[in-house]
DNA sequence: ATGTAAAACCAG
DNA sequence: ACGCTGGTTTTACATA
């Protein structure tokens, strides 16, 4: 190098690089069993450098010590950084030996961080001529970016230049400080302004110009909120800057000239690497033993063979395995093959109608089957031996998916198989491959003839078990297969399943259809064993179609009313939060019970504060009524803002979001989640719609009927009161609802002795709260919660309750027995529930197990006949020649939208197949409503 | 950055 | 120790 070249000084971010080597890399160790996967990788990254030319001089910049002029102007600034880990801290003097063993000249000073040292560096060497490459990717430095100085990543050696820095910041490096100091950052504890995230400041820097500038503006701002923290936090700013901007003219502890890179002495670093164990950085540097590198890589790879190749856990197996189920079982997976024309998808459909059942699966490139594509479709008509067809393959240039048969042509040959109804088809959750063949176009009401193995194992193992499959396979087959998430990646690195690669895609997805098969051919025999034959065929499978079609239909909602509900709870929360704050003395987050918990009980001092598990103060509703029945103002207001923010987060804004173009949102029944039997509905949940409260009721009325149409609630009464008078044998219980008599009343009357006329409504009330209590399993200490009187007192309420009506007392013990003794209880219906915890040695645990064995059979039973009801009604309706559709299933509740004119007729009807759904020995009653909204009908 | 737990609260 | 069954949102924290 001569001096009369202008020099470029190329400047790493030492002390940056550490971290993120330091969690980008998988754990090794040296010879000596000390930790350097941080090492290795800045040994890498250093080679790589000097390798690739780069510059005339270098630099590895280190930090030194914990305190920087920074901490003086603010001492939270990094203070609560928790200490590095213990596997990093050997590594960072074996770093500092790694600069010296290339002979590269390294650079700390104390009280200044490393990045403050690259500035005044890149300033110094811009000063002289030069011109500057930091490597790092630490943000903090985008700021110096500019003429003469550039960025470098370096674990991906990709330069960082403007737009990053814009896709980062959304400004120019120039104006990053600013927009940091608005912005603040948690990480280093940097204050900046609440509220304003890195949206907002990029905003207000690109209009403003400056920090002092968005600051000077910030009084004429309309928006009230960002105004008022604008003003306020303004010296938080000012000193978030001052935290943020890099210092450029600190002393030079050594002179650039003394950077000049240096020969290295090949002896000492190898050494140094072989001590290390880095010999393959040593055989790039051409300076080692080639084989030394392979020994290293085979031993690797043995001792990753040793962990993958672990054995599985052994199935489960029933006694009576059949010799099928041992063929099942003993087939071998994979080998499977991918189906790309029409000759040979013929011929695996001709082979499935030969085996008169085959198992189907569909692959799509979304979870919601109303708007997921079909991406290819598997089959199986044997065990081992299953096709993939792929439709939707998109390939690459290095990888291309080949020939594939387009949907319709696929469909027009598997068509005569679905519509067969001599060739049995197998499904897991066979309501979603239902509906993703619909949507692709073949009319999912003419498929016949299916079975499925999620509902198989659902009908006698609800509670013991997961249903998905992945877990059947493990239980009863003994094999794991393929996981999705290894065949897409997770995180950011997943991709849609249209971009697996074929061969792939057909590993995964052809042995889905085989294990498919395999668990029906395992589930079958199992269902007549466990005599769940009846429910799964006369209950649960033909609900599926059912759901399918109230899933697809789907429901109205008045967007314009959401939006204006929206807007309404928005602005009411404003005012609210100001309110809020004023009567804290201070901004907080109110969405944050931990903050508020702060406020209440520590800033404010108020009484009757309680610390949860993790020792965190409770905040919850009641404990805020509380506060505010003595007359506090803050819970008050607080209670108000919750009940807001939770109808607008989760009710107004979730279901504009998910509505559709035609304005209808489409909920997804789960039929296998619950341990009792009931179905459950997300994405949007439409089982938890408000009704309680006035402004709940709001939302219930968005949920419309469209024009020259109706909606029909129709739902059961005390049906768990019911089914308990029932299956309990209670005469007196039995009695009143023979009679059709106020159940609470009669309950109040028989229990605390006063007669049924004139009763006044706390004492109805009370009988009430233990009704219900009985169907949960009652303890006296929650009914005196629920009552706000003392355990003492509930306890004598409940004593009485059993006087009077002793059998329930013989149902609870009867049913705390059975589970007891077979670990699961029936409903009237023999659906199985399982109560796992009925054996725990903790009372807790136990009696919690206790209570859900005595409410199971009431709730489950309850869900058995609703179900029952539901797979009437559709023919039902037919057959009386109603165009009414039932839309919605909320446990004791069906929700059916009707032309105006038959909308009666059509009430009268549900209520008789739905009272007439099961035969008990007490009545069953429905009652129905007709309105022009949800909440008109109910 | 991504995933998960805890707290809170909506329904039957 | 918070009588049962669920789902969703948000914050806070752990993970890499």
């Amino acid at each position: 190098m001569t001096h009369s070249d202008a020099p470029h000084l190329v400047l790493v971010d030492g002390s940056g690089f550490i971290f993120r080597a330091f969690h980008a890399l998988p754990p090794m160790t040296s010879p000596d069993g000390v930790p350097v996967n941080a090492v290795y990788g800045f040994t890498n990254m250093l080679a790589r450098m000097l390798r690739e030319h780069v510059g005339t001089h270098l630099a590895v910049i280190f930090d030194a010590g914990r305190h920087t002029f920074r901490s003086d102007i603010y001492p939270q600034y990094k203070a609560h950084r928790p200490e590095p880990p213990e596997d990093l801290r050997p590594q960072f003097s074996l770093i500092r030996d790694a600069t010296r063993a290339f002979n590269v000249a390294s650079v700390e000073l104390a009280g200044w961080e490393a990045d403050d040292l690259i500035a005044s560096y890149a300033r110094a060497v811009r000063k002289v001529g030069g011109t500057c490459t930091i490597v790092s990717s630490d943000k903090d430095l985008m700021q110096l970016i500019g003429p003469g100085v550039c960025m470098l990543d370096p674990m991906k050696q990709t330069p960082i230049s403007l737009p990053e820095v814009e896709k980062k910041f959304g400004v120019l490096p120039e104006k990053v400080v600013d927009v940091q100091a608005l912005m603040g950052d948690p990480t280093d504890n940097v204050p900046g302004v609440p509220g304003i995230g890195p949206k907002t400041a990029s905003a207000l820097i690109n209009e403003f110009g400056t920090l002092e500038a968005v600051l000077a503006a910030a009084p004429d701002m309309k928006k009230s909120k960002r105004r008022d923290m604008l003003i306020e936090h303004a010296d938080a700013a000012r000193i978030s800057r001052q935290l943020v901007e890099l210092a450029c003219d600190v002393p030079l502890p050594v002179p650039i000239a003394d950077l000049a890179v240096r020969e290295m002495d090949k002896l000492t670093l190898a050494d140094w690497l072989e001590s290390m164990g880095f010999r393959s950085v040593l055989t790039r540097l051409g300076v080692g033993h080639p084989s030394g590198a392979h020994a290293h890589r085979a031993a690797r790879a043995a001792a990753h063979a040793s962990i993958s190749g672990a054995v599985a856990e052994a199935p489960t197996t029933t006694p009576d395995q059949d010799d099928l189920t041992k063929a099942t079982l003993a087939a071998p997976y994979g080998a499977y093959e991918t189906v790309r024309t029409a000759q040979d998808l013929q011929k695996w459909v001709s082979a499935a109608q030969e085996a008169s059942v085959c198992a189907v699966d569909t692959e799509t490139d979304g979870l919601d089957p109303l708007s997921a594509n079909m991406v290819g479709l598997s089959l199986a008509t044997a065990p081992g031996k299953a096709c993939y067809v792929p439709l939707r393959h998109e390939g690459t240039l290095e990888e291309p998916a080949g020939e594939q048969l387009s949907v319709q042509a696929a469909l027009d040959i598997i068509r005569p198989l679905l519509t067969d109804d001599t060739t049995l088809k197998v499904f897991q959750n066979a309501k979603f491959d239902l509906l993703v063949f619909d949507h692709a176009g073949l009319d999912y009401t003419t498929i016949t003839a299916v079975d499925d193995t999620m509902l198989m194992s659902y009908a006698q193992s609800a509670g013991l078990h997961g249903q998905g499959m992945d877990e059947l396979s493990t239980r009863h087959l003994g094999h794991t297969p393929i996981s999705y998430d290894t065949v897409t990646g997770t995180g950011r690195n997943r991709i849609p399943f249209a971009q697996v690669p074929v061969k792939r895609a057909t590993d995964y997805a052809a042995e889905d259809a085989d294990v498919t098969l395999r668990l029906w051919h395992v589930l079958r025999p199992t269902l007549r064993t466990n005599k769940a034959l009846a429910l799964y065929e006369q209950i649960e499978r033909p609900l599926s179609p059912v759901l399918a079609g109230m899933e697809k239909a789907g429901i109205a909602v008045d967007r314009a009313e959401l939006g204006h509900l929206s807007k309404d709870f928005e602005t009411r929360m404003a005012v609210m939060e100001k309110e809020i704050h004023a009567a804290a003395g201070r901004d907080f987050n109110v969405a944050s019970p931990r903050q508020l918990g702060e406020i209440l009980f520590d800033e404010m001092g108020l009484p009757g504060g309680k610390r949860g598990k993790a020792g965190a103060w409770g905040t919850d509703s009641s404990v805020l009524q509380d506060l505010a029945d003595q007359g506090h103002e803050l819970p008050e207001k607080v209670l108000a803002w919750r009940q807001l923010a939770k109808l607008k987060s989760t009710y107004t804004d979730a279901l504009l979001r998910q509505t559709t173009t035609e304005d209808r949102v489409h909920t997804s029944f789960q039929m296998a989640i619950t341990t009792t039997g009931r179905l459950s509905s997300n994405d949007p949940n439409l089982q938890n719609i408000p009704i309680r409260t006035e402004e709940g009721s709001r939302i219930r009325q968005t949920f419309i009927a469209p024009k020259g149409k109706k909606l029909i609630s129709a739902d059961y009464s005390q049906i768990e009161l019911r089914l308990l008078a029932a299956v309990a044998n209670i005469p007196a219980l039995r009695e009143a609802f023979e009679l059709k008599q106020d159940i609470h009343a009669r309950t109040a009357s028989e229990v605390f002795g006063v007669p049924l006329e004139g009763m006044d409504s706390l004492t109805r009330r009370r009988a009430k709260a233990i009704n219900f209590g009985i169907i949960y399993g009652i303890s006296a200490f929650g009914l005196a919660r629920q009552l706000g009187i003392p355990a003492g007192e509930a306890r004598s309420y409940i004593d009485a309750y059993f006087a009077r009506y002793p059998e329930i007392r013989d149902y609870m013990e009867r049913m705390r027995e059975e589970a007891r003794a077979q670990g699961y209880v029936l409903t009237p219906f023999g659906r199985r529930c399982y109560v796992p915890g009925i054996q725990e040695k903790s009372a807790v645990r136990r009696q919690y197990a206790e209570r859900q064995a005595i409410n199971a059979p009431l709730q489950g039973g309850a869900a058995d006949i609703i179900k029952r009801a539901m797979v009437r009604l559709p023919h039902a309706l037919a057959e009386g020649g109603f165009s009414a559709r039932m839309l919605l299933q909320v446990h004791d509740e069906l929700l059916f939208e009707a032309d105006e004119a038959e909308a009666e007729a059509v009430a009268q009807l549900v209520k008789t197949v739905m009272e007439s759904a099961a035969d008990l020995s007490v009545p069953l009653v429905v009652e129905t409503g007709i309105g022009n909204n949800w909440a008109e009908a109910h």
